[in-house]
DNA sequence: CTATATTACTTCACTAGTGAAGTAATATAG
DNA sequence: CTATATTACTTCACTAGTGAAGTAATATAG
């Protein structure tokens, strides 16, 4: 108020881009969720970490940590999510042979099921992103998003390994 | 596993725009928080709350409601924010003398500062967006995502008002 | 081999959201 | 004007995440 050039409404648009993400994965998120939660009971980041675990390979032995990273967030995320996917029965786990630190994760019977009957309503977003956007669009967006996630992280595209 | 032609590949990828946005707009939300609790000791969701009270206009009567509808979010989750707020002092309400449902909205001395505060590292994350994607990809990444916005809520395009 | 560091996971206090069900205050229909 | 509907907000139980601090199990250094 003071400062007669203070940029109000520049400064707004600077922080567009951002809550614009935000606010387009959150609508994005909430429509999907509640498709997923009628029709096949599961949440969309339930899925997510479904998806991975059925992706492994069959002697693969999948742990928390990995899934952690693979999703971008903290390990503790995984102890409560894991917990809710055990009491829901979608999921099992036993310690590895190997090294008695890790949980080795698979999908149970059921989790394979709900998988499956999550596909659809997915399918469904797909086609209306598809449609907003065009194809074309779509594969550059997400290419952007790709480079977003990776800029974004510690563990991005540092030299470690 | 029964069905050969299972396109468990082409599945993935048909759900991958939408894990790509929510993975991008997590990442980014996590950095930016950790940035801004450094810096201004706020979060970037209050930061978004902050500017809306702050760009209305000095005589408008700023509500929790239009506060909801323009973060495309439920009133219970305006509640809880604006408790927060009050909590840390950034914010004040009074009841509406023309509705006495309505709580009237407006900045403290503290919020101004705080929100001040938070520019810098907004413009940072900002910088490296573009220096990521581009100024132009940006502009028009802005426009995408207001769209997906707007296609994927209630209260959307629709002829009402 | 031992002391020490690292890894895989957990617990805790906290933020931030949903949707269903409820309460006053105001608007609207007959 | 009254009964009824709508609006603005709240409460509750729940999901989903962070980051700091901790515990075993394993790896590594001297």
């Amino acid at each position: 108020m003071s400062d007669p050039s203070a940029p109000a409404k520049t400064q707004s648009s600077q922080e567009r881009l951002y809550f614009l993400l935000q606010i387009a994965a959150h609508r994005l998120k909430t429509e999907a969720d509640a498709a997923l939660v009628k029709n096949a009971g599961l949440t969309t980041t339930q899925v997510a970490v479904l998806n991975l675990v059925r992706a492994k390979e069959p002697d693969e032995e999948l742990n928390q940590r990995t899934l952690a990273r693979a999703l971008r967030q903290n390990e503790s995320a995984m102890t409560a999510m894991i917990s809710r996917l055990l009491k829901l029965n979608l999921i099992a786990r036993k310690r590895s042979k190997a090294d008695k630190r890790n949980w080795v994760l698979s999908l149970t019977k059921e989790g394979e099921q709900a998988l499956h009957m999550a596909y659809d309503p997915f399918r469904e977003i797909n086609a209306r992103l598809d449609k907003l956007l065009g194809k074309a669009d779509v594969k550059k967006l997400a290419t952007q998003l790709e480079a977003i996630a990776t800029h974004f992280s510690e563990d991005d595209g540092s030299p470690t390994r």
